[in-house]
RNA sequence: GCCGCUAUCGUCCAGGGGACUAGGACGCCGCCCUCUCAUGGCGGAAACCCGGGUUCGAAUCCCGGUAGCGGUACCA
């Protein structure tokens, strides 16, 4: 099996790309095939190097790696231009200088049903002879799809200056790099008739060794949440954005294989490797899927409480790192507050809202100084400063039984007593465990930061 | 317009003639746990697009309609 994912550096990859990544890479993993990567650079209005670039640092950070490539679609205009000219020289294609308005008025003589049937001319670009008859594509995910030819217009393969086009190019392609499977997006069905005569075309003037022409499988597309199409002319989620967002490859792996594919067994949580062992083309879906970034939230949740304490530090530092909060990872109590947030984060980017204050000082949040340090909690608090202050240790363990005595003594709820302290060292109402976090700190830092809020009023 | 694809809870995925009183997950609601937020546990509401047909029997097969989407580019 020879698989091959071809994005075209149009813009970021965004999550339909990557799907379609996953999906091609999950299928030669799963066969123990090869994965060629192809970019499709013949848009050359559109194509720039640093979409490239962005494309290849994309499927890295999903560590989706491929075998072969990537190719450029470019360099190979010499090998396209043989094929082209093998095309014309058996007249199974033609030069022509028929525009838009000559098939449109080709149409309106004929029927609107009516594909455009050009004649040679000395010039022009260059069309594919549409013979007579229909095309069947058999498709793994979507079964037959039969296309007559009569609707079809003759394509235009390229350009007068002989620049290939889309649908020429990415059949002598496949046809080259001899790919078995071709998995892409639905949007590419209607095309996949032209392609299959060009390559029926090509097959004929002796191209590809008389390989077998490959299989096609096409995707679901997927939609953004409104319903409404995703793509990256549309300002669609790119991986670049998910990674930014704090999610963790892994499961967003796990989260677009679950767009258009399904264990079959109501399994959700699925590692790589279970993706790879379990995933096949006749489990996937044909209904559109819209990406539904609160569940991919959840998932990315349950890897983070999956992963081993250093390995989510590690993480955790990473992401600050390259995203503004460089050094705080050499701070001695990093780990530790890593490891005390780790069952409430859903991103990497929970972390720092959750617990920057611990480690950086506490933030200014009006509200929760008026609600919990006002008259009342500020007396709390100064009993508790007390406590602290003559605590034995200042463990989590002698935090906990000091504050606890206190709860009892004052005989109130226990809110009363944690939440002034909380926003008293953290400025805010939401933060992990209020024993943990003050241990974390150490007696100093919270009797200091204790102080700073009585001193306040 | 023409050609094509699709149609099950709000969302994703099961179910593909009788096992359907339609299953699981996210989300939502309620309860429990609880120092906040989470996590965890328990329970609940929530769907077969519409109309015909085939059949003893249709969510499931067929036809039509409708809707959504894609293609119809000298874009990919």
């Amino acid at each position: 099996m020879r698989v091959r994912f071809a994005p075209s550096p149009t813009g970021a990859l965004h999550i339909g790309g990557a799907r379609t990544a996953l999906f091609n890479w999950l299928l030669a993993r799963h066969f123990d095939g090869t994965m060629v990567l192809r970019i499709e650079d013949t848009d050359r209005e559109r194509s720039t190097p640093e979409n490239v670039q962005q494309i290849l640092d994309s499927l890295r950070w999903l560590e989706l790696d491929w075998d072969e490539g990537p190719i450029m679609q470019t360099d190979r205009s010499e090998r396209h231009g043989e094929a082209l000219q093998a095309l014309l020289d058996a007249d199974l294609a033609y030069r022509s200088n028929a525009t838009a308005d000559d098939v449109k008025a080709y149409k309106q003589r004929h029927g609107a049903e009516r594909g455009f049937r050009g004649e040679g001319e000395q010039g022009g670009a260059v069309r594919l002879r549409v013979p007579d008859g229909a095309t069947v594509v058999h498709d793994a995910v979507r079964g037959d799809t039969r296309f007559e030819h009569v609707h079809m217009d003759d394509p235009v393969i390229a350009r007068a200056d002989g620049s290939v086009l889309y649908n020429f190019a990415v059949a002598i392609d496949d046809l080259d790099a001899q790919i078995t499977h071709v998995v892409r997006g639905e949007d590419h069905l209607s095309n996949t008739p032209k392609q299959l005569l060009v390559l029926e075309a090509a097959k004929a003037v002796g191209f590809g060794d008389g390989a077998p022409l490959p299989q096609y499988a096409h995707l679901p597309l997927l939609h953004g949440p409104d319903g409404k199409k995703l793509s990256k002319r549309h300002g669609a989620a790119s991986v670049g954005e998910l990674r930014d967002a704090g999610y963790l490859p892994a499961a967003v792996r796990n989260y677009l294989a679950l767009l258009g594919w399904g264990a079959g067994d109501d399994q959700t949580v699925l590692s790589t490797p279970e993706l790879v062992e379990r995933f096949t083309l006749d489990s996937v879906s044909r209904n559109p899927a819209r990406f539904d970034e609160v569940k991919l939230k959840w998932l990315n949740g349950v890897y983070i409480r999956a992963l081993g304490v250093k390995d989510l530090v590690e993480r955790v530092g990473e992401y600050l790192d390259a995203n503004g909060h460089a050094g705080f990872r050499g701070d001695p109590r990093f780990a530790r507050a890593v490891e005390i947030s780790q069952e409430k984060i859903h991103t990497l980017a929970d972390f720092w809202a959750l617990s920057g204050p611990l480690l950086a000082g506490p933030v200014d949040d009006a509200k929760a100084r008026e609600r919990w340090l006002g008259p009342q909690g500020v007396a709390v608090l100064a009993q508790e400063r007390a406590a602290l202050a003559q605590a034995a240790s200042f463990d989590e363990a002698a935090v906990a039984q000091t504050l606890e005595a206190l709860v009892s003594s004052l005989s109130v709820k226990p809110r009363e007593v944690y939440q002034p302290l909380r926003v008293a060292t953290t400025g805010t109402t939401v933060s992990p465990g209020i024993f943990e976090s003050v241990a974390l700190l150490g007696r100093e830092e919270t009797l200091r930061r204790v102080d700073a809020a009585l001193s306040r009023r």
